[in-house]
Formats: C-alpha cells, structure tokens, sequence
RNA sequence: GCCCUGGUGGUGUAGACCGGUCUAACAUGCAGGCCUGUCGAGCCUGCGCCUCGGGUUCAAAUCCCGGCCAGGGCGCCA
C-alpha cells in the first residue's frame, strides 16, 4: 500500500491536549497506532503519541468511505496523522475524541510485531533488547528514562549550583588510569590507545585550573563481568574539588542523592507509578559505617571477609539487608583503592575515602586525592604501577596542584535505585555488556 | 572464565520428571467474518511452534552427549 506524505501538515495539538473543552475544535494530531477496533457500524482506534492518546471514532454512516478503507489497512504500531474534529463524547475514553476529516498514513508497521508493545504479553528482557526501538514505546520504559532524565537534570542542577562547571574530557586515551579495570584496546592511526575508563585524572588536573568540575561521560570497562548490575560502558557522574577533603565532597553527594531522589519523587510521581514503585527519600546525614563496622557485622551474620579485601557480592548483599537504604561505608584499606587515594592522616594503613551503597548496590566511590608527585610516584610502584607510563600526567604535580577531593557517581546504577529495577539493562537504552553489541 | 537452570508459533507459557495417547495445549497476536459506543470489546472460523548437530530406541518435544543462545549465581570489577 502506499503511504502518504506528511506534507504541509503539523501537529497542532498533543493528544492530551484534547479535551472536552476543545470540542469543535478542528486539530491535527500525530501519533502511533493502538487498538483497532470494528464494531462493523463504527470504528475505533487509538493514537498514541509522547503525551497520552486519544480515541479516534468513524462512524460508518458519516465517515468519508476513503477513512474507513484507511482505518482497516492500518496495523499497530503505524504512524499516522488524523485531521478532524474534536467532540465531546462520554462513552469515549477521558470523554473526548477525534472525528476524522482526512486520515494520513505515514509509515506502515510490520505484523506480528517482534514484542507485544502494550505488555498484555511480558517479554523476556532479551528479546525486548532485540527489539529494544519498540521496546521504548512500553509505559514502563518510557517512565524509566523519564525518570533517568530528571534525575540527570537535578545532578546538573545541584552541582551547578556548588559552583561546578561542567567539562569533557578525552574518552580516548595512552593508559590506565585505575590499577584493576581492564581497557579496550583501540586501533589510534599508528599506535595503540585504550578507551577510558575513568575521567579521574583528567578532573584531578583540572582542579588546578577550574577548582570544581563535573563530568557526566561515557566509562568503559573490558572486564568479563556478566551480572545484572555491570556493564562494559556505562555513564559516569564525577566531581573533582579543590581545597577539599573526602568529609567535603561527601556531603555534596550526599546533598545531591537527597536532591535526585526528592525531585524525582516529586515530579515523576505518574512514572513512578507506572513503574509500582515506593521511592523514599533518604534522610541527611547518611549512616557512616567503618570498613571494620561492616566486616564485624558481616562475621556476626556469617559472611566472612578476610581485612584488606573488598566486599565480594554476598557481603554488599548481607550488608544492604543489614543497614538498608543509602549509607555510606569509611575507612577502607589503602589496599582496596587507587593509586591515587589519599591516606588518612592519623593510620595510613586507611584511605581517606568511600563508597556510597544503596542497599546492596555501590553507587559512587570517592575520596580525597594525592596532591604530591613523591606520595604518587610511591603509591604507584606500590600497585605495580610504572611512574614512567604516567609522566604526561604526573607534570601536573609539579605546577602547584591544589589538594583536592572527588567523586564517581554511576548514573545507570542511580537510575537503577530509583526505578527500582532489577537489571542495569533496564535502565541503558542499548546496553553493551560482555556479549550484547547491537542494536 | 566457572557453576546452576533453561531454549516449544511473532510474544509469553504448559507438556518433559515417568518416551508412544502430541495430529503438541493455553493466552496474546495475526487473517477473515458478525455486530453503531468499543475502551485489555465480545462471538465465530482459520493461521502459526518443539534451538542446532549427533546418539540411544521399534518409537524422542520428552532420555544421553556436544555446539550455540539466554537467565541466575560466582569471580573480576564501579
């Protein structure tokens, strides 16, 4: 069959913008297909566009014959756009619908569709990443992402107003900027490159120059994990802060979460709700729980975990089930963070630094940084590190950086909290892990 | 990478343990028909499936082995 061009066409209304107030109003409204439904002498069908949808009614007795042939051909999930007449009608859903003047068809879609886009039948979270465009039109996605968007506005809105400012820096780069993460080797003209997997290098720079700084940027990870809760790319949230300490740029995350959550709570209420979801906001300040704290509790619970490790899933699991909510957990051991992690003052055997934990999920790391190219250069032969391979980064210690403090919030895993969502994927709209590279 | 579980129409499941009665069931979908107020419309008719390869057996969706794929757990990691 063929379609029709939009033409000199435009939306003039969104489907929730017709009410019964709008009655003999002429509108044109765009959208996708919902139910068709025949009842022989009337026909109906649902538009479906970003705001809602409205019903679209042809009775047969005063519908142009070209409409009804227009309105038979037509498969869920087409695009179409409807010039017609507002009308206040109580049988209709919401009480107002679309008599159609002239109907445009502008794309076909397929039939069987890959998925069942109104959910009556579930997909399994495979297929619907296959289909993953379709996928997107589900209630339940479309709130997921409207929520991912808020949350992503309020974090720029609250760092902004610290007196951040907003860089980029290169997701292309010549090496490691954490000791543990493996790189994907990238092939860069005549040399090898590495895609980054951390911006903290550049941002702890940056201090020296800007003071604060925020990212929000693309991660990569060649690691081998395969759980609902990582990914090989995800979205980094990261602050760096000058003349600041671990206690500083804590209470800006912690500010930031109370921030997200209550806006979000706020204004996402419909997408909450949509999605089933109780979201409570957490109280300041967050409970602060020592490594040593944790691993006493964990060994009364029966989860063992040897000093200087960090927390294996199970332990991350038991501690959320024992403290619950978001804390945070301090005082870890130098061995379980960066080379270029701060130790505390008064037992260097500790990193001046934490993980912020919703429940059993880590969102955010962050601590106070090495300002001094001779505790960094240490540090670094400590993890194995060569300090010749980080010369380029190391001549910004020696034009007066000042201390400095930072954070990596994963935005994907915040999303995560939020929605409550059971798998990361989820909350990416096209997801790259261990095995998935497409769509 | 390891362990566990699974793979049945476009989608989601049942059947499998205990091989035959499976000519494979249900829901949704799709095609056609009836119906002038549907709104997860209803009713009627129809369409469409056993992941791939090998093995056991008179007989395999069902049992065994392997591949591929997926889900969960673990490890690694944020």
């Amino acid at each position: 069959m063929k379609l029709d061009e939009l033409g000199n066409w435009r939306r003039t209304h969104l489907s929730n913008e017709a009410t019964p107030k709008l009655a003999g109003a002429e509108v044109v409204v765009m959208g996708r297909v919902g139910d068709v439904r025949d009842l022989g002498g009337i026909k109906f069908f649902i538009l479906s566009d970003i705001s809602g949808s409205i019903q679209v009614t042809a009775p047969k007795a005063k519908t142009d014959k070209k409409i009804l042939g227009k309105i038979d051909s037509l498969t869920q999930e087409s695009t179409v756009a409807v010039k017609g007449k507002v009308v206040a009608a109580e049988q209709a859903p919401r009480g107002v619908e679309v008599l159609p003047s002239e109907i445009r068809i502008l794309n076909l879609a397929i039939t069987p569709l890959p998925l069942d886009p109104r959910g009556r039948v579930k997909a399994n979270l495979d297929t619907r990443l296959d289909a993953r465009a379709l996928d997107l039109r589900r209630s339940e996605s479309l709130a997921i992402f409207k929520i991912r968007h808020q949350a992503l506005q309020s974090v720029r809105d609250h760092l902004i107003s610290e007196g951040l400012i907003e860089v980029n820096t290169p997701k292309i780069v010549a090496t490691a900027t954490e000791s543990g993460a493996a790189l994907f080797p990238i092939s860069y003209f005549e040399r090898e490159a590495f895609l980054s997997q951390s911006p903290q290098l550049y941002k702890e720079v940056l201090t020296g120059c800007f003071e604060r700084v925020f990212e929000v940027g693309p991660i990569y990870r060649a690691e081998e994990h395969d759980t609902p809760r990582h990914l090989n790319e995800a979205i980094s949230i990261d602050i760096e802060v000058a003349y600041a300490t671990a206690e500083d740029v804590t209470k800006i995350l912690e500010d930031l979460i109370v921030k997200v959550f209550s806006q979000v709570k706020r204004t996402c209420a419909k997408e909450l709700k949509v999605l089933e979801r109780k979201l409570e906001v957490p109280r300041k300040p967050f409970p602060r729980i020592t490594y040593d704290e944790a691993l006493k509790n964990l060994e009364q619970a029966g989860v063992k975990v040897p000093w200087g490790e960090d927390l294996p899933t199970p332990a991350e699991r038991k501690l959320g089930e024992l403290v619950g909510g978001a804390y945070f957990v301090i005082d870890w051991p130098m061995a379980t963070k960066p080379f270029y992690t701060m130790p505390k003052r008064d037992d260097p055997k500790l990193a001046d630094a934490f993980d912020l934990m919703y429940g059993e999920i880590e969102l955010a790391s962050g601590g106070t940084r090495v300002h001094q190219e001779t505790l960094l250069v240490k540090q670094l032969k400590q993890k194995g590190l060569n300090p010749q391979s980080f010369e380029s980064h190391l001549q910004n210690f020696r034009t007066g950086l000042p201390p400095h403090a930072g954070w990596g919030l994963g935005l994907d895993r915040l999303t995560m909290v939020l929605t409550g969502a059971e798998n990361i994927r989820e909350c990416v709209l096209f997801p790259r892990d261990r095995k998935r590279l497409t769509p």
